[in-house]
Formats: structure tokens, C-alpha cells, sequence
DNA sequence: TTATAGATTGCCT
DNA sequence: GGCAATCTATAAT
């Protein structure tokens, strides 16, 4: 039996916007924090907004599997600068997706954002994502941002627009925030996609969320 | 200068 | 489950 969960009720006047210090920390342990937050975007008095429920994290030079690995280049220049930008890269010549740096500059540890649970301005989503009018089914809220360039469409996210974004001021139009979410229940796994250190167990998910990523790994509670 | 793999997705059988 | 789409960064020539 497949039942839906509800859509929880979205507030701005709620949102508390994460503050720099929160990602001048590990990766892994941003991940752990990060899950069951929200990622927003405003557009004026509209808001987009997703339930982060799956997260990568990505620990620097020393992380075969980091674009960071081969060491400062123009496109990775956020990750080995300050704490809380974005990071978007393009990838297979049709998707962005979107990270965000943590650690101190010249520390290039980062978090890749994986899959949201919508959970403000779904119209907006679906028509940014080819599926507007389609029945709100189960199986089609998770086509939104279940996914990191699903997710990535479904905000409107691109480099050109939002790479290097402080995703720590309130005054962005993106940002990152706390809405009094009780903190989840968190498993990990591999990382999804990953050829290199593939067996590290960094990809991290809010357990039994039915808005995680399509790839199905063996997990284990954190 | 050319070749190849890539932190993905959607459509095909 | 297989594979094409389609741009970029980096390696190989």
C-alpha cells in the first residue's frame, strides 16, 4: 500500500536562514544537520520550497571522487572559498547541480544536494520540470526534485544565475533555512554515480522518506 | 587538436 | 535493463 504523505504547511514568517558558521564544518557532519531543512527560493512574495532528504557529501583534494581533487580551477574556485556558496556545475551537457561549500576557504570540503520533498510553490515546480497539469500523485511529486538536476530544474537553478551565491544571506534569493522541522531519522550510503573511493559510505537520507533519489543502496543508520 | 569520461535523466525494448 | 542526449573539463596526441 503506497499512502501519500501530506504536504507540511509553509511558512515564511518561520524560516530562521542558516547562518555561515553552520557549514564551516565538515561535510559529513553539514549533511547530518542539513537533512530535513529547507532549501528556498523567492521570487518576490512567491517561494519555492523543498524538505532536503538526501545529501552527498564531498571532502576536498583529498577526495578522489571531488571535483575539488585536481585542485583550484575556474570552475571549482566556490568550493576552496568561504563557507555557504553555491556551487553549481553542468554535467552530461543537460543538468546542473547544485552544492554547498563548507569548511574555511582554502578548505574545499562540500555538499551535494541530492532530492527535496516539495513543499511550497508546486505549480511553479511542475512547470519548470515539463509537467504542468499533471495529477499531483505521489509518483509525480517525486518526478520534481527527486534527483539532483530534477531538483536543480524544478528551482530554476543554473551556473550563469547562481553560482557563487551566498546561500547564508537572508537577502538572497536562495537560500537555506530552518523551519522547526524536528531533526530526522538519518542513514548512509555509498555515494550514487561515483566511480572513484565509490565504497565510502557519504551519501546521506532521512530513513523511510519516500522522496529520496531513485537509486536504492544498502543503508545503515548513522 | 582530438578523445573520453562524467557527482544524470528520460525514453526505449 | 540498455542507451542516447549533449556540454565541459581534462587527458592524450
Amino acid at each position: 500500500m503506497f499512502v501519500a504523505l501530506p504536504i507540511p504547511a509553509f511558512d515564511p514568517a518561520r524560516l530562521q536562514v542558516l547562518p555561515r558558521k553552520f557549514f564551516n564544518r565538515d561535510p559529513r557532519r553539514v549533511c547530518r544537520e542539513l537533512l530535513g531543512k529547507l532549501l528556498v527560493r523567492r521570487h518576490g512574495r512567491l517561494f519555492l520550497a523543498g524538505r532536503i532528504v538526501e545529501l552527498e557529501a564531498y571532502m576536498g583534494v583529498n577526495d578522489p571522487a571531488a571535483h575539488a581533487s585536481a585542485g583550484l580551477t575556474p570552475r571549482n574556485r566556490v568550493l576552496f572559498g568561504p563557507p555557504g556558496y553555491a556551487y553549481i556545475y553542468f554535467i552530461y551537457g543537460n543538468h546542473y547541480c547544485l552544492n554547498v561549500s563548507c569548511m574555511p576557504e582554502g578548505n574545499a570540503g562540500g555538499v551535494l544536494f541530492r532530492a527535496l520533498q516539495p513543499v511550497a510553490g508546486i505549480e511553479q515546480m511542475e512547470h519548470a520540470r515539463g509537467l504542468a497539469g499533471a495529477a499531483q500523485t505521489p509518483r509525480v511529486l517525486r518526478l520534481l526534485a527527486s534527483g539532483p538536476g530534477r531538483l536543480a530544474q524544478a528551482f530554476g537553478i543554473t551556473r550563469d544565475r547562481d553560482n557563487g551565491k551566498d546561500l547564508a544571506d537572508p537577502r538572497s534569493d536562495l537560500f537555506l533555512a530552518d523551519d522547526g522541522w524536528p531533526p530526522p531519522r538519518v542513514l548512509t550510503t555509498p555515494r550514487v554515480g561515483v566511480t572513484k573511493a565509490a565504497g565510502r559510505p557519504l551519501r546521506y537520507l532521512i530513513a523511510e522518506n519516500e522522496f529520496v533519489s531513485p537509486a536504492r543502496l544498502p543503508a545503515r543508520a548513522l
